[in-house]
Formats: C-alpha cells, sequence, structure tokens
DNA sequence: CCCTGGCACTCTGCCACCGTGAGTGCCAAG
DNA sequence: CTTGGCACTCACGGTGGCAGAGTGCCAGGG
C-alpha cells in the first residue's frame, strides 16, 4: 500500500510538472489528484522519493521536479501508450499516402512526426544495408567517364560519376550492365558485397579492369555512405520548451545539425522492435543532456530499413509521444514494404 | 563637407553597433573613429540623420543605432565587398572538390556557407528547368510497374513510379526508351517539355497508350517540383544573434522551415547576376521583418541553376557576408559548370 | 556659418531592501 | 501510519536611490 501511494505520487508529480513545468508543491498535489491523504503524508512521500533519487528541488522551500531516474521510472512503470484517436490515424495514413517518391515519403514523415508531436522530429532515410538491389544502370556521358546508378527496392537511388582510365564503347558499356545485374540484382546488400568482390574474376579479361573500378564504386557507395541520411523537421518547436533549455539551446541546435550524433541517437533504436526512450544524460550526447529521445525502428522484419523519432525536453508527454512514433512508424513501414 | 562627414558618421554607428549591439553614443564614436570633429558636432549629425530616419534611439537618453533605411544606404553607397583571404578561398575550393554527387555538392555548400558567415545558410537545388536531359532510363519493377529515372547534366536525378495498365515486355521497355532518349537527350528542359509532348503522336500505334503515361509522368516531374528543393545549414547561429530577436526567433525558425519561403527569399535572387541585399521589411516575410538576407544566383549564363544565401540578423557584417556568398556561389557554379 | 565646450536634464541599469507567499521539515497527537 | 500545527527558508516582485551614459541646447570662438 504505501509502496503503491509512493508510485502514485510520483506519477501525479511527473503529470503535473509536464504540463505546468512548475515545481509541484504537496498541497496542490494532495488536492488536484484525489489520492485521500493530506498533504502532511504526501510530504513525507516526497521526502523519501527524493531520498532514493527519484525527484528534487530545484532549491530549497520550493516544490519537486522530477530527476532522470523519475521519468525512467514513470516511462518504465507508470505510463502506457496512450493510444490514438481514429482522426489522428486516419490524418497520418492519407497524409503518408500522397507521397509521390522515397525522399517524399521521408519528407512528409518528418513532418508530420514533429507536427503530431509538437517537437523536432527525426527520420533515418532506409538505410540501404537492408534492402536489396533492384537494378544498376550505367549510362555513358563521354567515353571516359561513367556515371553508375544505383536503385533498391526501397526505391533509393543512389549515383556515382566513375572516371575509368580507357574509354570504353556501348558495346562493352552494356556488357558490363549485363553483368553487374546478372550477379547483383535481387541480392540484399549486405550479400551483394560478396558478390561484388567476386565478379571481376570471373569474367572476360578485357572487361576485368573496368569491372574493378565499378565494384569498387559500388562497394563504396554501399558500405560509405551506408546509412548517412537523415531528414530533420520542427527545430521551430524547440523553442516552445525555451525555458527548459535556457541558454543550452544553441548547443542542442548544433548537435541536431550534426548528421553523426542524429545517428547515433535514432539508429540505435533501429534493431529494436519497439519504442525506446532515452532520457537526459542517457542520450550519452553532452549537449542534449536536457532533452529526451523517444525512437523507433520502421519497416518489417527483424532488420528494420532505419529508424525515426523525436527529441524533445525531458518535460514531456511520453505516452502521447511514443504513440505517435509508433504509428507513424507502422505507417511508414508499411508504405515502403508495399511499394 | 558636411554631407559627407555624416555618412561617415552613419557608416561609424553601423560598423560599432554591428560589433557591439550596443546602440552608440556620440562620445565613443568620436574617439574611436578618428573623426577629426569633438562629439558635440557628432551628436548634430547623428540628430540630422535621425531626422532623415537613417537611424534611431531606443529610448531617450540612450545612443543611436541604425534603421532599416540606414542600414540599405550603408550597403548601396558605404560598403564595398570585403575581399576573402586567399587562405578562406582555397578552403572553400579544397572543401568543395571533396563532394561525391550533386546532393553532396549541396549539402557540403550550405554547411561551408553557414561556417563562414556564422548564420543560416540556404542552398537552393539546381533547377531542372535550366540544366538539360541527359539521359532518361526505364526499369522494368514488374510488367504493370515501370520505374522512370531522369538524369540531368548537372547531376540531379528525379525518379518515378510509373503504374501501366497493360503489361509491357522488356522488348517494349527499350524502344520506349529509345524512343524517350532519342527525342529529349540533350534537350533543356524547357524545350524538353514541349518535344515530350509531341512524341506519341508520332510513334507507333502500339506504344502510344504507354508513351502516353510515361511523357505525363516526366511532364509533372519537370514542371512540378522544379524546383521545389532547399538544404538549410547553421540554425544554431541564430541563437548567436538571439538578443536581436528576443522571443520572435521561433518565428524565424518556423518561417525558415517553409521551403516556399525560402525560396521566395533565395529564388528571386536567382536571376540577379549580383549579390543582393534584403533588408528588415524588405524581406517581404513578416516573421524575418527583424533579419536580413543576402543571397545571389549560382551557375554561368543568364539563367543560373539556382540561388544560395544566408539569413541573419539586421546587425549583420554586410561585406564580409557578401564576400563569402559570392565567393561560395562562384566556386560552386564553376563546379557544377564543369562536370 | 560651422564647430566646440559647457551645462542641465533624462533615462536605463543596478543594487539593496523588504514583505509576501509557497513550500518544507519536524513534532506531537490521534 | 496519518494528520494538523508550527517555525523556518527562500524565490519573487515591487520600491527607492544612485551612478553613468547620452542627449539637446546655448553661447562663444574661429
Amino acid at each position: 500500500m504505501l509502496e503503491e501511494r509512493r508510485l502514485e505520487v510520483l506519477r501525479a508529480i511527473v503529470e503535473d510538472f509536464v504540463l505546468s513545468n512548475e515545481p509541484v508543491g504537496s498541497k496542490m498535489l494532495a488536492e488536484r489528484h484525489a489520492l485521500g491523504v493530506s498533504p502532511a503524508t504526501v510530504r513525507n512521500d516526497m521526502s523519501a522519493l527524493e531520498e532514493e533519487g527519484y525527484i528534487t528541488q530545484p532549491h530549497t522551500s520550493a516544490g519537486r521536479i522530477p530527476t532522470d531516474k523519475g521519468y525512467r521510472l514513470f516511462v518504465d512503470r507508470l505510463s502506457g501508450v496512450k493510444p490514438l484517436s481514429r482522426a489522428e490515424r486516419r490524418a497520418i495514413q492519407s497524409f503518408l499516402e500522397g507521397a509521390v517518391d522515397l525522399d517524399d515519403v521521408v519528407r512528409r514523415s518528418v513532418r508530420l512526426l514533429a507536427q503530431l508531436t509538437r517537437q523536432v522530429a527525426v527520420v533515418q532515410y532506409p538505410s540501404l544495408s537492408s534492402s536489396s538491389v533492384r537494378h544498376i544502370e550505367i549510362v555513358t556521358l563521354n567515353p571516359n567517364r561513367l556515371l553508375l546508378v544505383l536503385i533498391t527496392d526501397t526505391g533509393r537511388v543512389e549515383q556515382r560519376v566513375v572516371e575509368i582510365p580507357t574509354p570504353v564503347d556501348d558495346g562493352v558499356v552494356g556488357e558490363l550492365r549485363g553483368l553487374l545485374n546478372g550477379s547483383l540484382r535481387g541480392r540484399r546488400m549486405a550479400d551483394a558485397t560478396e558478390a561484388a568482390a567476386d565478379l571481376p574474376d570471373s569474367a572476360r579479361p578485357d572487361l576485368r579492369p573496368h569491372l574493378t573500378t565499378l565494384t569498387t564504386v559500388v562497394l563504396e557507395a554501399l558500405l560509405e555512405r551506408q546509412e548517412e541520411r537523415v531528414a530533420l523537421a520542427g527545430t521551430a518547436n524547440l523553442t516552445r520548451a525555451s525555458v527548459d533549455f535556457a541558454d543550452s539551446l544553441r548547443f542542442i541546435l548544433e548537435a541536431l545539425e550534426e548528421q553523426v550524433v542524429l545517428l547515433k541517437l535514432i539508429g540505435s533504436a533501429r534493431e529494436t522492435g519497439t519504442v525506446t526512450v532515452r532520457i537526459g544524460r542517457e542520450t550519452d550526447v553532452d549537449a542534449l543532456r536536457s532533452t529526451s529521445v523517444v525512437a523507433t525502428g520502421y519497416g518489417l522484419g527483424p532488420a528494420a530499413l532505419g529508424g525515426m523519432g523525436v527529441v524533445g525536453p525531458m518535460r514531456m508527454d511520453y505516452p502521447g509521444t511514443m504513440a505517435a512514433v509508433r504509428a507513424v512508424a507502422k505507417y511508414v513501414g508499411e508504405l515502403l514494404g508495399a511499394d
């Protein structure tokens, strides 16, 4: 009984603080949350919760606010995932259905997510490594330069200009195209890299040098920029919570411009099949120590296509945000899977 | 003589204010700027300048700050374009040369520009309409779906999935590819649209329906998204000048997330061959009334490929910013032109 | 006619002060 | 274990005084 009420008090504190952004005191708490006990009792509980590190007071004789640890407990044990309304679901679906190509899908999702959560949204472009090769095209720009275009089944298109030492004619280009497609088409990226490496050895001698350069470029495109890109939206929402960040806003913005940082945050959630939450210092990024990240993977199967999520103040509506992230990820996954 | 000194005073005010962000008074001005006259004289000049609307005082008994009109005069008549150092030029060049494809060029430029100017940078993707078709590729996804890939000489790649009512085999696809390339390759986009529209009429009857759908899609891709995309970087720099914006920062960020707004700002500078400056309300965007925009077109010839520029506080180092924008635009233009 | 020094005046910014109110911790009684 | 009471502690907001910077105006000098 006692334990249970304490948790109830913690939940009440988190919920109130999320709404008001003001340290919450014992009196208000006892009044507004029908806890059935007096403020004095609540004070005792608060004292215990503070002892255990779940809440803290900004200064003596102020109310309490949750700590990282407090939010963590709240997310883990005290809150579910608030389901979205039917209207919201329909809105998501219809907004995403208007997309004309992969780029558009990503851009629409990220805007949508930012709007739904009123926070900064991040969407990773579908990773090459978990999709498969649909087609490889070689276009002659001039005798010494080829343009290599790689198309994946998720609709992603990678392109590279390749300089070749000795000129080739269209016939050779056709053969090369045939060889590359024959050996790589339909393969998942991870396997394709091996197949590509073996390719030159088994080919006609006069084609080998060209094949070597081409496959090198293919491998480079596959590996190097593997999952480099992310889309970002809703940075204006950061100012909404500017009270929380004070002067650190600049560093947060700077961190968010670093693709590497974003990938670390979002990419790591990719493989877990569920929505993950990182609170405060759990983000492992110093500039984001006063923010939380709610992220998940999207796309079917064990290896997801990519990750998406939002970055917001620790003082965040976790149930609502988690629901929005999960829903958008689900729809995007379906959209790309069916394509 | 008198006129001339007044302008000198205005220049001094702008320069000091840009550095200090504090209203500048007559005494400091006379001391630091070797004007050869006493503070009292400067005061008279300031009084006149205020009368004419070039400067204003935030409150009685404070120093003066420039008005929109004052900055305008400064930009038009009192400042040149401060040339970049040799080292800076080399840095620009070497940084841009590392780009692997068009996307990379744009992303690198925008980051570079943000870094050089310490402001928010905007770069428009090369417009389709002023480049020409290098190659059109058609890939069969399944009998009823084709992927159309359009490659321009600036390296831009557009892709569209096309649903076709009646299945086609590879032979037909080959013919279609040949027809499209034969009639469109090498054409500038503006002309290509006409050629594409005429194409179906002159083709073999059995190909006509397919050609019609395909050309429709091509036209759509060319027209609709013609110059839709821009890249943005350096939003964190806005916080650097947060004093200037106070609480309007949020609205500025919101405006910057609107592609339409950015295109209006940057795109309009595309056609002028020179660096243009819009100060305060001249931007015609309400949220940006306390900012200035320095922009120019890049790419050779009369019709530029796109625009690029920066958005910053009115209190901005105009000569330096203009120089940086001009230099980056020049290098990017050369890079894309040579490609 | 223009420049200059002097002078009175007007503000903002800063600091110190103080009362109020919210909130706490502790304690003794139920 | 809960509750009411009580003394204590601070942040916050408003007030008042002081210093400093800047202005406008004016009369005198080149």
